[in-house]
DNA sequence: CATGAATGAGAATTCATTCAT
DNA sequence: TATGAATGAATTCTCATTCAT
């Protein structure tokens, strides 16, 4: 069942959609009005009737970027009941991030935190909540998986630390040298991990 | 034996210095002419006079800042002749990039690779050829490991591509939490990754 | 006899009604539309409907604002038959004029002729002649008031020039200090100009 | 003995004193950047080498304007030593300001607080402060002619308030006709006031 | 040489107005 | 008819760079 949005709603969506794989890509200061209205093809007044500054466009984007990933996540983890397949299809699935059409540029969040405070505070804040989040996810999921006897005693909060940190390392080095490789071999060691370490 | 360098030398190094740290933590758009007046204490025509262009500083400034960086890690290898002390030294060394002043903005080529190539396709470029580099260093370091039979005979860029990806990821973490526990735990698992997995 | 209006003619005068303190206040150039907007609550396009143009608008509000000026004149001279009285009257009700909820801004004829002629040559036109028949109507008082020997053979026109002047000049003092002393002054000056000066 | 100025300081000068008589014509609100650019013959960013916003260029333009105001009616009280001849004085000079090319617009403090406190606080502000200053130079004067017995033992504040609210009033009746003789008119009210109302 | 002055392209934003449904 | 959507010119301001003394 599918709301219906107005036009205007239906525009800021759209606006929203071309606008996030930009930022995402270029970042806060490295993308101006101009490169939006260009991706857009929208004039200037169009942006700043659905979105208030360049602010507001860049947080709009990063949620919706961030949507995106959250929601490849929720994927994994609904479609795989036993909790080593779930932190595999995690991990697999972080591996494939790049392919989004949305998040060629990599992670929002690390994008946001590479930034850094300067460029926009509310926006680092933004990424510290999705991250937050994320690795709360993570977090349950380990802990359930030792309820279940599935995984062995370990903290859950220093896997989740060496499972995001090694992926999205691994993200940027693929963005640098625009080569997946050094994914995949991030993926194997994780993988290799969970199974002798983090699994039962 | 120290190169004496003339004054104009020594006030070219003098902004290089000043300036680094700041391209290091705003990155490349994210630093402006002003920000660098303002931290150097110099007037306009003085740059310009050292530095053809802000592009041109940007690179001295990516420089200084990898050369540092470098040294950091020469050291820990110079002073660790066994080759698992040697990687457990660059492990630490490394974590502990975020104390230096002039990096306290984190990795330098890692920031260049998430500012990504719109931003300056030769700094980008610069941080491709700095991370060979460094890639290189471990490598190297590896391979020496094996043939002195101090290490498995595990693939060298696939270790190389772990530990970078990992604690790279580490830093992006305790930047965006202001926080460094995150840099602790992947540090904690690298080193029994490399005790357990890597060492002979 | 009240004329009855349709819907449309209400909501006209309503926006009008809502509109005229703003540009009283704010002058032309310092009311944007969306200060419009804001004040009526009514979409753009509804305001369009209504007044072809911003100038439109602020004319009619200046005609509303000074309708409502000249109304308060009539009815001090209405309600005085004696004509010393009048003109006493009149200074009193001037000096009145920032209580009035539809003109704390001021006199819309003072106002507009502040704004000068870049702002809308129309507009001061329209002053003028505000400002024509409200000195002809002190003029006719004043020639009455010779007639009847209520008064001095005075200049009809120096008196309205004088009577004029001071009381703007003191209500702008008003404003500049948010202090009505300086109005109460300047009438208590005019009072006894008028007593000694032009009254027989 | 003229300071001399360097050639940055010179062309400040320049721009405030092509720039005020626009901003006292025009008002805040009715100024334009582009104005300026136009009136000066310089590129934008000369403008803001010099000031750092419109805000404080207008700033810079009323007290340029101002200091104008108060030399002139300095020199009014400067060169006449008998206080009714000074306030004499100070009437002529006043109902003159038109045609001081800096001050055609009016009087700078009067159009300053016609356009009100929403264009510009620290500039209504600023006008405030001059109107103060101003009105205690014709306090003053007053004080000194009572002490002399050049004066009636009139009330200061009354006849400082009565004299200003009365030119002031009549120089924008003069703006707004184009016509000087309301001006002419309310000089030689006030000057009989002078004479018989608070000279001795 | 050294440096403050000048430059103008481009940034973000607001505005009054017109259009389409 | 009513109204939200679309428009683009104009506004204020910043930037990297070049010039002139």
């Amino acid at each position: 069942m599918t709301t219906t949005l107005t036009k205007g709603e239906r525009t800021k969506q759209r606006i929203v959609e071309q606008v996030a794989p930009l930022f995402n890509a270029q970042g806060y200061f490295g993308t101006s009005l101009s490169d939006v209205l260009e991706v857009t093809g929208l004039p200037k007044g169009t942006i700043y009737r659905y979105f208030e500054s360049k602010d507001e466009l860049a947080l709009a984007a990063f949620d919706f970027a961030y949507a995106r990933l959250r929601e490849r996540f929720a994927k994994a983890i609904r479609e795989n009941k036993n909790t080593v397949k779930r932190l595999l299809a995690i991990i697999t699935e972080y591996s494939n991030l790049l392919e989004d059409p949305y998040l060629y540029g990599g992670c929002p969040i690390f994008n946001t935190a590479v930034e850094g405070d300067d460029a926009h505070p509310v926006l680092l804040q933004r990424a510290r909540e999705a991250m937050d989040e994320w690795r709360k996810m993570i977090h349950i999921t380990i802990r359930n998986g030792k309820k279940r006897k599935e995984m062995k005693q370990v903290n859950e909060d220093e896997v989740a630390s060496v499972l995001i940190s090694s992926i999205e390392g691994a993200i940027v080095m693929a963005k640098l040298y625009n080569d997946k490789k050094h994914i995949r071999r991030t993926v194997e060691h994780l993988k290799s991990y969970v199974q002798s370490t983090v699994a039962a």
